[in-house]
DNA sequence: TTCTACATTATAATAGTTCTAAACTGTTGA
DNA sequence: TCAACAGTTTAGAACTATTATAATGTAGAA
């Protein structure tokens, strides 16, 4: 337990108590300057793979989606049994290979930006995400 | 029981057996000019409004992942509880209201092109979708 | 220190989807 | 026409991701 005064900070100053579960899961989550894409299982993998007080299932759960909902992890768009988050909160797309089910990043400056000349009355955007799903190519 | 014959074909050429249980779902899902989304509840519910005969849970789920692969439906990539389908399966992308939770076309005129500028090697591209969250505008 | 609201936890509950294995049916070919 | 077989349907069980519950624990304020 070193350096987690940022996110003592960073929970705090968005009305999140910093309990030591959420400590835990920021320094797995953050501590890093790779983003990734990760399952709610995946992340279970992980968390108890680099510590050694469990931190519960529903735990992990609350603290996914209050991060979410906080905007420090944004949940990818994919009709998978399983959702998948991402560390990575830019604006970027992503690349879903459907043969071995995995998300890969596209860089947003490999993306035209979409631009979408319709709207609905009263409401307004909120994001804009594009998935391109991939397969093998057997040609 | 009159002009079935179109789907049985159909159903022929693209190697599924014209059973009655699927003659039936693709009247319901075909029977009409205009294209739609679906979940499974609501086709089930949309099934037992429209015939007599019941047709199991199981069968619906069969039919419409048999009708997803021979490319009759599509399912749109959304985080849900459940699966999203569209009779639609021309190229056009979504619309998704989270107040609501409501799917809504966007015609492919009005969004330009999306151009992927960076490919996998080895994998070809299957589709591009492109998902747009909205939400009230409450400003 | 004490209090309180917020968090964590194990477990149960829920819900969508898939599996199973027995019964049924379209199709083929004799 | 009819037997045989492979594909299909079915009810219900099983499975799995996720959410709810309610008791216990803990951070932060007074």
């Amino acid at each position: 337990m070193l350096n987690n005064s940022q996110y003592i900070d960073k929970l705090r100053s968005s009305g999140l108590r910093p309990t030591k579960q959420r400590i835990k899961i920021c320094e797995v989550l953050f501590n890093t300057h790779k983003t990734f894409h990760f399952t709610i299982n995946e992340l279970v993998k992980r968390i108890s793979k680099l510590t050694n007080d469990k931190i519960s299932l529903a735990t992990v759960y609350n603290t996914v989606h209050a991060f979410k909902n906080k905007g420090y992890l944004k949940e990818i768009p994919i009709n998978s049994d399983q959702s998948y988050f991402d560390t990575n909160t830019s604006h970027h797309h992503h690349f879903y290979d459907e043969t071995q089910k995995d998300l890969i990043d596209i860089d947003d400056a490999d993306v035209e930006p979409v631009k979408i000349n319709t709207r609905i009355p009263g409401k307004k955007i909120k994001s804009v995400e594009v998935l391109v799903k991939v397969e093998d190519d057997k040609s």
